[in-house]
DNA sequence: CTAACATTTTTCCAACTGGTCAAAAATCTT
DNA sequence: AAGATTTTTGACCAGTTGGAAAAATGTTAG
């Protein structure tokens, strides 16, 4: 005996399909939030995987649905099987991006020690641009085409962030603990800075030439950035 | 003054469809270099323009043909007569883009003051990122896909480059008139800084909002940067 | 086993892609 | 103006693109 027997099933389509169909219009259950089956994540963790490898060399126009299928080792219409359009592959990567994206800066606390916090930034997101170099790519690729998915975010709750942020150094320089300066360029020039090695790796692979492309060059770089910016940053009073 | 404009190869190329039938009719003249006419030298750079436009936008794949006839104010047929293939163009773009970028570094003299060489190098930098954002864009795009179009020119031209410039920087350091670091990634963090107003103008724009995003924020960043590499640069020793 | 459901594959398509070609139109030479 | 040359256009093409439809194949609960 079925708790409940089946009702007609309307177009047994696709699960995706009928997922945004079935919550957008049926109101007799009380918006049952249908499971993802493990299968289902799995997938669509792998499609992610590979749109990530691809979107981010590429950008959104220039890649294509087929080449991320063959990374992700299905068939296309396999893949819009879990994720019905381009779009969604992409919105999907975008906001999950951000939330990354956002999480060192915020990590930056304002009851610390300002060098520290400094510092500590720094290593974090040049360890962003070293382990997540795609990531790093894919937000370059949308910042050079304007940003069209995400620019409300940026206008929203990232101007929020380094707003609250740049009111923390702001603070900070006028208990005279760091050199005053312009809050926002610093935080521009912190992001240019450790990203750059995560976006532009080919010329720093091209420059520093096969031996000192390796491993290395990550230390090197966040001993630089550490004595680039602290010193920097150091008041002309404390010598 | 003008960059001396050199002939290359490929120029001639663009007449290959004419060149052919003419040369295949008269076999006995001596491969005559046609000289290119006015017309098709202002039809080429209006393409080239618009190219840029495209290409610094969308990148190579991303780009279309028709995209660059439309925004050149042409028809697609009318556009391959000028460059018979999509990658013509870009790789004009490039070789061009290469020599411009290349020259503000080039400028850094070694018998110079070494604070006001390497400000004056982040100047030229920065008003080349106001300036001309969209070849910032463009070669940024190229970065992100690996650079496969200039990986050569990046692992011999550029690469001897910045071993001179490092050479001088060290000099410098050496001299005691700079503090001892890297001056690889010195380089790579002028670079970084300076082209992230260019490439990521859209978050600038969104971080400082519609009032400081226009012109001063040129003049704030060109301020911020001085003091952030001036002061991370001086020797302790001349407090 | 079998029905209901979930997943995958096969087939197909219209729009778009880079590119060709011949003929028309414009321009230049004489 | 006539003829030669250069430039522009419209029609066309083969390959690729994002995506739809449906059939075929699992998978699972009863």
């Amino acid at each position: 005996m079925a708790p409940k027997k089946v009702k007609t099933v309307e177009a047994s389509k696709t699960q995706a399909k009928r997922q945004h169909k079935a919550n957008a219009k049926v109101a007799t259950a009380p918006a049952k939030p249908r499971p993802q089956t493990r299968i289902q994540r799995e997938k669509q963790d792998i499609i992610l995987e590979a749109a990530l490898e691809v979107f981010s060399v590429h950008g959104f126009r220039g890649a294509t649905i087929d080449q991320i299928a063959e990374v992700a080792g299905m068939s296309k219409p396999n893949l819009l099987y879990y994720f019905p359009k381009k779009e969604e592959i992409h919105r999907r990567l975008m906001s999950e991006l951000l939330v990354t994206w956002l999480a060192p800066l915020e990590e930056m606390r304002a009851d610390g020690d300002p060098f520290v916090e400094i510092r500590s930034y720094i290593r974090r997101k040049l360890e962003m641009a070293r382990d997540f170099p795609r990531q790093s790519r894919l937000f370059a690729n949308e910042m050079l085409r304007g940003a069209p998915h995400i620019i409300d975010m940026l206008e929203v709750d990232l101007k929020a962030l380094v707003d609250e942020k740049a009111q923390v150094l702001m603070a900070w320089m006028d208990q005279g603990k760091i050199s005053r300066t312009d809050p926002y360029h610093l935080i521009f020039s912190i992001w240019a800075t450790t990203q750059h090695y995560a976006d532009f790796d080919v010329q720093v692979r091209a420059i520093l030439g096969k031996g000192r492309g390796g491993e290395g060059r990550f230390e090197d770089a966040a001993r630089y950035l550490e004595q680039l910016f602290l010193h920097g940053l150091t008041p002309k009073a404390k010598g």
